[in-house]
DNA sequence: GACGGAGTAACTGGTAGAGA
DNA sequence: TCTCTACCAGTTACTCCGTC
């Protein structure tokens, strides 16, 4: 017999929860079966549960109460589950950003994952990252007054500040015996939902301040192109990996170079403009 | 083989969006 | 504004399997 019953806050899919949930319930108590969570849950459907599992239906707002009502859930767990669901169900950016903020101000997710909030803000704020990348240059001052007066667009020294700590936190820099800010070598996971709809803002956010840099910066300052062809999917697989390896490339020379006088942002997209044409009809 | 419970494929009805 | 269409949540009806 399995120990402990499933625990909602440690979940970012709610899929994932229901099914070792229904895992749980089928070892611990023979009466279980999805005709029978139906039942408890005022389904007429008797496979309900599964087609939410194999994501083949999702959760109205009706559905959510029923099902929390069905699990036993007590007001916070409900409230975490609906939360949940509707990051796990949101369609657009904007709504994820939403339900993934919501998800991280549950106490519970911040005592189980105390860096989870950090990791979020870490991709979420485009400055963090260029923070980390200013440490190793030459000239680089610990003071966040300074470094708010180097960025582009400029950002408060408190926004600074908030950010040396998440670096910090995600011990992806570190202070030496000096006092000197450092970089530091660490990893940090994106695989979950919540990470993941932060690293989506960043890239929205980069991809917004390269259409401003048009205006911001004279010619000669940036490198601006753009080009528009008809491909197959195997060229396009193609120049997919061409442009791996020049993202490889240009990392390659930009860690060989002591001098370091600014941070550039160096972006990719490659995306259909139309469906495929032809689609084999005369 | 009758019965009941399990899972699944096909169906229904409501709704939202597109186009006339 | 009306009609058509597509999509999706939820239902119905079927088959399968184990038990008596």
């Amino acid at each position: 017999m399995q120990e402990n019953k499933p625990y909602v806050f440690v979940y970012i899919n709610y899929r994932d929860y229901l099914k070792e949930l229904v895992a749980w319930y089928k070892q611990n108590r023979p009466q279980f079966s999805y005709r029978f969570f139906s039942r408890e849950a005022g389904f007429k459907s008797p496979n309900f549960l599964k087609l939410v599992i194999d994501a083949e239906r999702n959760l109205s707002s009706e559905s959510i109460d029923k099902f929390s009502a069905a699990l036993k859930l007590n007001k916070e767990e409900s409230a975490f589950f609906r939360a949940l669901v509707n990051l796990n169900q949101a369609t657009t950016a904007a709504d994820k950003k939403y339900y993934s903020e919501e998800i991280l101000k549950f106490k519970k997710v911040i005592k189980l994952y105390p860096l989870k909030r950090a990791q979020y803000d870490y991709y979420s704020k485009w400055y963090n990252i260029t923070i980390r990348e200013m440490i190793p240059a030459r000239g680089f001052k610990n003071d966040p007054k300074w470094i708010a007066s180097k960025l582009i667009p400029p950002i408060t020294s408190t926004e600074v500040e908030k950010g040396i700590n998440t670096l910090l936190e995600l011990e992806i820099a570190k202070v030496d015996n000096k006092g000197n800010l450092i970089q530091a070598e660490s990893t940090i996971t994106t695989g979950d939902q919540v990470s993941s709809s932060a690293v989506v803002q960043y890239h929205q956010t980069m991809i917004k301040m390269a259409a401003e840099s048009i205006e911001r910066f004279r010619g000669n300052e940036r490198e601006i192109s753009s080009t528009t062809v008809a491909l197959s999917s195997e060229k396009f697989l193609q120049i997919q990996q061409m442009i791996r390896d020049f993202r490889k490339q240009v990392l390659a020379v930009a860690e060989g170079d002591g001098a370091r006088e600014k941070i550039y942002q160096l972006n990719f997209q490659l995306y259909p403009l139309t469906e495929i044409i032809d689609d084999g009809e005369k």
